[in-house]
DNA sequence: CACAAACTGTTAGTACACAAACTAATTTGC
DNA sequence: GCAAATTAGTTTGTGTACTAACAGTTTGTG
């Protein structure tokens, strides 16, 4: 289904009462409804390869390795989620023992977060089938067809 | 702080005992990342543009008033929503007067769904709005750059 | 006909995601 | 030097989104 030309998009509308109808707005083309379908199909791979995490954690738990250490604002910060939500997000991770926290004598408001060593083991063991989940999204495409995926996905940003 | 340049990502892991290490990971280069954060664009320009509804719940009446109408879990089917999902959805656009809901005397099971005329009313008020959120969500790329870009995102569905 | 299989809707549980309102600590600007 | 602004973290509330488990209902097949 939905195979139809996207030339001719249905013609067919108008009523008489009204000049707006339903058939100029076709759902399934749209920028965001597409979108979501192809972020539950990346959630899927995800889930499939690493069930050890999410992917909003495993961002978390990446990036706290690759910097070491972070504040919780900061970390949320620099993988693009918001203060409220990367409280449970770090909550959950903690209580798994991944990460650590603890306040800096410095600045009292702040929690600077660290990998624990179990947190650092469980990335390294997983970042390969991360890698996987990439890969495994963009198999539709060819590798010149990904390049320019990611290249204008980027731009929207 | 944190702004220190890239190029020099941090070198100095390696423990000795494994090969894999925390720099050849880069979270955001990957598709799942980039998707998140060009969503959270896209979801934004949306609650700016129609904050009465919600992506999914403009979904679900735009499919509503383009059918007439449909059970619950027939609607979720065709907008990719799962049925402990599209429930609160119903649910709530039920609640705020838009749609409608009825048994099906030939099938117990069923519950049939119908937009009112105030949620037709509202539906054809704001689709020019919905074409505006998907023009102003592509607006980064040239014409052509958004032929292509749709093209693949379509692929990956 | 009977009964298993499939389907519809519901609930509970987990996990984002964001807005708004709040406290506490720190930095700034006059 | 001190009020104002900013920042860090928390809490609450709303809205997806999916899994798993469950109760009725319908249907297909033996």
């Amino acid at each position: 289904m939905k195979k139809m030309p996207l030339s001719v998009f249905d013609t067919d509308h108008h009523v008489g009462d009204t000049m707006v109808t339903a058939a100029d707005y076709q759902l399934e083309d749209q920028v965001g409804f597409i979108m979501r379908c192809v972020n539950q199909r990346h959630l899927s791979i995800f889930s499939r390869l690493i069930p050890e995490l999410t992917p909003t954690q495993f961002s978390a738990l990446a990036k706290l390795c690759a910097t070491g250490q972070a504040s919780q604002n900061e970390l949320g910060r620099m993988i693009a989620i918001d203060a409220a939500t990367i409280k449970g997000v770090v909550d959950r991770l903690k209580h798994r023992g991944l990460i650590s926290s603890e306040s800096q004598p410095s600045d009292l408001r702040r929690l600077i977060l660290k990998p624990t060593e179990e947190g650092r083991q469980l990335f390294h063991q997983i970042s390969a089938a991360a890698r996987q989940v990439s890969e495994d999204t963009l198999k539709p495409l060819s590798e010149k067809e990904k390049h320019v995926f990611m290249n204008l996905l980027d731009k929207l940003r």
